[in-house]
DNA sequence: GTCTATACTACGATAGAC
DNA sequence: GTCTATCGTAGTATAGAC
């Protein structure tokens, strides 16, 4: 499929280069296509970015979807199953970040973070916000006194951790002193990762 | 001074758009020179973007620096002042996430990550590193049983949540529905991390 | 639907006046 | 040191063949 060749490569090129950065001669070349065909599919060069948010705001809702699949009412969650609950969410994620897979698709988000446009708003309404919802809706289950904003503050934070592993990879590795993460370094940071998220969760509020 | 102008424009720029991205003849109009004295000073388009690179590691060592000024020595410190002291580093990167000023050092930070150049080895040289350094030797003194990787893996970890409000701030936006942060979420969010930070580094090992 | 060919614009680098 | 002028290259878009 053109169309999908074009969207792998050009979610790849954007993700590195940036949408200015990025060339339409090279996108069409890598996906082995003619440069008139981004224009026939997707209109143009914003067309085909745009598309890209959207393509990739699916990817990360299916990624997810084992992780939330069993979440069909958070509020039936007594404390202990909700903390559970979130330390299966945030290895999940975790599992997401380390993953190579994800890499292409956490270039563009995390460029789309810095100066965000319309693919932000895509990216936001078709996969992270609703990640947030469901997020939050758990963690009132282990905080019911938190107010709601506070909430969705506290899972950013705890999202930062798994975060750093994607956006600030190339810090990680040199603090690891590694080229790439082994099994053994993956799993040593899923396992720092829910110590630390327990931990969090089960504190007491006044420190 | 020319070259600062040349210099505060071009971390906007390349931030924002790129290596590739980024256009000399915009750099120099917008730092109200001609395109060549880019070449005169910086050497070429190169040459400017490794001087951001060396100028932001100096400016965040610079920011950091009051954090760091009465950690001389922090072998000497015992378990609970090593605690504090962890607490205020945290709070230290915190308010420097969160400040408008280092907006453009994170934009061009983060992109550097993604795709790691001689840029990063510069920063990474200059700033990140010897700022990882004296955090984990800190926290060695209250983790004493933890291996020297683990340690520095813990924190790059811890680092995220502060992270997250810059590399991830489009996201932190949305979750709290602002478009820019008020002095009380500014305030939420620090006490936020300092609670988190405390329960992660006073959990016990087995969770 | 997919390609080739082409029009038009903007890029980085540099030579040379001042 | 700083500017203007210009060269060669590479960008997006589009028209038209097949």
């Amino acid at each position: 499929m053109v169309q999908q060749r074009l969207l792998d490569v050009a979610i790849d090129q954007f993700g590195r280069l940036g949408f200015e950065g990025a060339s339409t001669r090279d996108i069409a070349g890598a996906a082995e296509t003619a440069m008139s065909s981004i224009t026939y599919h997707f209109g143009g060069k914003e067309g085909l970015y745009l598309a890209c948010a959207d393509f990739i705001a699916e990817q990360i809702v299916k990624r997810l979807d084992p992780v939330f699949a069993d979440l069909c009412d958070p509020s039936a969650l007594d404390r202990d199953q909700a903390i559970e609950q979130m330390l299966r969410i945030v290895d999940g994620f975790c599992g997401m970040m380390i993953d190579q897979a994800s890499a292409p698709w956490a270039r563009f988000i995390v460029r789309e973070q810095q100066a965000p446009t319309e693919a932000f708003e895509r990216l936001w309404r078709g996969a992270m916000g609703p990640v947030l919802d469901s997020c939050s809706a758990v963690l009132a289950r282990i905080r019911p006194d938190m107010p709601p904003r506070e909430l969705r503050a506290m899972c950013m934070l705890v999202f930062g951790q798994t975060m750093v592993l994607r956006a600030g990879r190339a810090s990680v590795f040199k603090a690891l002193e590694v080229d790439e993460f082994s099994a053994q370094d993956a799993a040593m940071l899923r396992a720092l990762l829910r110590r630390n998220t327990f931990a969090i969760l089960t504190a007491e509020m006044e420190p």
